[in-house]
RNA sequence: GCGGAAGUGGCGGAACUGGCAGACGCGCAGGACUUAGGAUCCUGUGGCCGCAAGGCCGUGGGGGUUCAACUCCCCCCUUCCGCACCA
């Protein structure tokens, strides 16, 4: 055992006295100041279930690293953390282990506070909010009366995504691929249900339009899955009438110019036209039969996309507005009744899906659109539709119009002829917010026998999810099995009435908590407007891609209502968006169903949160998905034992001397103090442009690893350094590592004899002097081949650095007996010379 | 099928504006210290040839632009993610 130091770095013990030092000193705690500029950054709040793993700890690691760096940065920073704590794991596990759903989410709450704070983040406790406390859900409550009044929340009967495992209801942005999105193996089933919609359509467009304010700050990625998932789209609804009948069915088609090529009109099986068609015909009973079979066989919707085409001819017609042509009527399994008028013109020639169906039945194919060079296109040879624009054939009057010019056209006449109507439909549907669970806010409406719906007045609210209920687990919500919650008085007349039995979606929590953060004690209102407009918008959130449509669009959809209720001024609540990769192990992402997570609360045990911190900005870029490994996280801890032997060695002779600071002369100083100043400050360059510019971590923690081994391998340091240049490097290095790994860099502070928190020190100056190189390695090519290099001092000129080069004996060899052609010299860094 | 991102040593990754490919770390090899070490320290580490000096090859594949290409352009392949009969 030679030279043991006489301090050890022992994480655990330095970690928590740090946390103590910082929680006394209320470091964290930030409120608003008009006179400061604010920064306020936000992790995803998690739902507090199974263990905190690295996945976690890798959004907050970053989250952390931002608003430690800004606080240093003079900014005034709200950092807060919360618990989306409703949901269904609590029901589930109630039903399981037989506990109360609240007592489940309270400790697992206490043990992800407890990791958290072993993790040092520096989070503003007192703003601490939990969603499933009667003083947050009471304001879900309210902002579903303020909905309710202005009819965008409103109650109706539809077929709805009903997940046979989670026994309630999904809203659309919560099935994936055709299954529930908790359960990816279970495929969603469709019922009949009354429900809760939100009317998130309503701000369909504004949605879409303010995507441009998200343009500089947001990942495009996102935006792009938002926009498809609006999904705009303009054309014309069109009106074919039924022969021989008073009926009209509509179709909407986005290219109309491609009408006169209709074979057909498609319904969908469930068009609501269908059974009346049916209802004359001589045939009824077996096409009903086979109309029945084709519903229930759609439920299959995953694999919707690649299932074959399938028709039933109906014995009736319809007249194509335009041509005048008769058209026979088909109900098809590919036509959605969802999307548009649940109708559609099958246009064989110009629709890939049109021209399957056409194929498969025999419907006649005409070409009405041909390519704008010159070719014909002969309906006998096409092997699939010509879907592009191009221009009109056989097209009566239109004929010879390019397509974009033609819609225009015939959507004028259109209208004028009361045929048809202009329209622009979304694909995104209504919100569905109705689950037939326990653990949710209740949905704040009376059923009156007399008035019907009425909503419960502000005074009243919260109506308090009760304790204590017999969870079944069975598809209706079991609050109906509580007499005491469900006989109610009407608010209106006074008569019996029934209390809603349903809760909300906990999308419903998370689409405004980080609003509550900068109010979370008020009593008489969501939040104070003040201090909205003080913190407002969220200068930077951070979490996983899973939410990319879900939550994030809930999010923008609730700021704009309560903008619209005159609570906010401003129409987007989050600036900048950073969506972090996954953490994997084994190629997937940790979760408890796959058995494969690391747990947070081990880490810190085994390496210290300092380590795992430093790991999960070392180990890639933020945004890249990052595969755990056990091996590699000991290069940090290694990285930070020596740094911490280094400085600690060190230390004894350094407290009592001030850093040299910016005032010394670095002409005054020798090689190895320039040496070491020069490294620092290059350092503090590649670190700062990494925070400001990219976030790329990995590389500024290389860095301070590459400074470390630069002072190391500078030792002994004692000789020829003199302490106060040593100070000044060393102070550097902590103040850069301070957001990273905090706690080690306030132990090593604080041995150099600082007595203020390194956690409130400013952000250190940049000197572009004191980084500059003396002497340069210039890289000499011939002929663009690497052949040399040779050491100039900075700043020569161009025929000086050819000079050089050409006198290097090597190249001067290389060189001789031909002929210069050119020389390529990019000053202070290489010359080219080509040679034949 | 459409949209997006990405492909660099044994591995994670670096190379910022076209200018030394492989920083930093893991792993591996050799050595030092040691009763011992899976602790610590030092050295080496893309491939091939060579005792060495040095040379050739090398960023998914093929072509191109350029004095110079991981980086720009064209074609192709692969992987991941998202959407998926949206009329």
């Amino acid at each position: 055992m030679k030279h043991t130091p006489v301090t050890d770095y022992i994480p655990d013990v330095i970690e928590r006295k740090w946390q103590e030092r910082w929680a006394e000193a209320r470091v964290f705690e930030a409120d608003a100041d008009p006179a400061r500029p604010k920064y306020y950054v936000l992790e995803m709040l998690p739902y507090p279930s199974g263990t905190l793993h690295m996945g976690h700890m890798r959004n907050y690691t970053i989250g952390d690293v931002v608003a430690r760096y800004k606080r240093m940065r003079g900014f005034n920073v709200l950092h807060p953390m919360g618990w989306d704590a409703f949901g269904l794991p609590a029901e589930n596990a109630a039903i399981k282990h037989g506990i109360e759903p609240r007592t489940w989410t309270l400790n697992n709450i206490a043990e992800f506070k407890r990791v958290l704070t072993r993790f040092g983040f520096s989070y503003d406790w007192r703003r601490e909010i939990s969603t499933c406390e009667p003083e947050y859900y009471r304001w879900n409550q309210w902002f579903f009366l303020r909905m309710f009044e202005r009819n965008l929340a409103y109650r109706k009967r539809s077929r709805v995504n009903w997940c046979p495992k989670c026994e309630t209801v999904l809203a659309n942005e919560q099935v994936v691929e055709g299954a529930c999105w908790r359960h990816e193996d279970t495929p969603v089933e469709q019922k009949e249900l009354e429900q809760w919609f939100l009317r998130i359509t309503a701000y369909a467009e504004e949605l879409l339009r303010d995507i441009a304010q998200l343009r500089q700050g947001w990942p495009e990625r996102v935006l792009v899955m938002q926009e498809n998932w609006i999904g705009k789209s303009r054309g014309v609804r069109v009106r074919f009438p039924l022969m021989g009948r008073e009926e009209v069915i509509e179709v909407f088609t986005t290219r109309i110019d491609t009408i006169y090529g209709a074979s057909a009109v498609l319904l969908a099986p469930e068009h609501p036209l269908v059974p009346r068609l049916l209802a004359g015909s001589p045939q009824r009973q077996a096409l009903e039969e086979q109309v029945q079979a084709m519903r229930r066989h759609a439920v299959r919707e995953a694999d919707l996309a690649t299932a074959e085409k399938q028709g039933i001819l109906l014995d009736c017609q319809v007249r194509n507005p335009f041509s005048g042509d008769a058209l026979p009527v088909w109900v098809a399994n590919f036509v959605l009744l969802e999307y548009g008028t649940g109708a559609v013109m099958c246009v064989p020639a110009h629709d890939q899906r049109d021209f399957e169906f056409a194929t498969k039945y025999r419907l006649p194919v005409r070409v009405v659109v041909r390519p704008p060079q010159g070719e014909t296109l002969e309906a006998d040879s096409l092997r699939a539709a010509m879907v592009d624009y191009g221009i009109l054939v056989n097209s009566g009057p239109y004929s010879g119009l390019r397509s974009e010019v033609a819609i225009e056209q015939m959507s004028r006449d259109a209208e004028q002829k009361g045929i048809g109507r202009s329209e622009v439909i979304y694909r995104l549907r209504d919100w569905g917010i109705s689950r037939q669970r326990y653990w949710g806010t209740p949905i704040p409406v009376v059923h009156c026998e007399h008035c019907g719906i009425v909503p419960v007045p502000d005074e009243e609210l919260p109506v308090l999810l009760p304790a204590r209920v017999t969870l079944t687990g069975r598809g209706q919500s079991p609050l109906a099995l509580v007499p005491e919650f469900v006989q109610a008085r009407c608010y209106r007349c006074g008569g019996t009435a029934r209390r809603e039995t349903d809760t909300m979606d906990t999308f419903v929590d998370s689409s405004w908590y980080f609003y509550r953060y900068t109010d979370p004690q008020n009593h008489t209102a969501p939040f104070s407007r003040e201090l909205v407009r003080y913190w407002f918008p969220i200068d930077q959130y951070i979490g996983g891609i899973t939410h990319a449509i879900l939550h994030l669009l809930y999010s923008r959809f609730f700021c704009k209502v309560m903008r619209d209720i005159g609570l906010v001024d401003h129409d987007e609540p989050i600036q900048r968006l950073f969506t972090q990769g996954m953490v994997l192990k084994g190629g997937v992402a940790m979760s408890k169903s796959r058995g494969n997570v690391v747990g947070a609360a081990e880490m810190a045990e085994k390496y210290g949160a300092d380590t795992g911190r430093l790991y999960t900005l070392f180990a890639a870029p933020p945004e890249k998905d990052l595969e755990w490994s056990e091996q590699s996280i000991e290069g940090c801890a290694r990285f930070l034992q020596r740094l911490f032997r280094l400085v600690a060695r060190h230390a004894g002779r350094l407290d009592r001397v001030s850093a040299v600071g910016r005032a010394r002369e670095v002409a005054a100083l020798n090689e190895k103090e320039r040496l070491l100043l020069r490294r620092a400050h290059q350092t503090l360059r590649r670190v700062t442009q990494d925070f400001e510019r990219r976030w790329h971590f990995n590389t500024s923690v290389a860095a301070l690893m590459e400074l470390t081994n630069t002072l190391q391998g500078q030792e002994p340091l004692e000789q020829g350094v003199q302490p106060a240049v040593l100070k000044e490097v060393f102070e550097l290095l902590l103040q850069m590592l301070a957001p990273m790994a905090p706690h080690i860099a306030e132990e090593l502070w604080e041995m150099l004899g600082h007595k203020e928190l390194l956690a409130n020190h400013p952000w250190p100056e940049y000197h572009p002097k004191l980084a500059e190189e003396e002497r340069l390695e210039i890289v000499v090519q011939v002929n663009g081949k690497l052949r040399g290099r040779v050491m100039v001092e900075s700043g020569l000129s161009e025929s000086e650095l050819r000079e050089r080069a050409l006198a290097d004996p090597r190249i001067a060899q290389l060189v001789a007996g031909k002929t210069l052609q050119k020389a390529i010299i990019i000053p202070d860094k290489l010359v080219n010379l080509v040679v034949s």
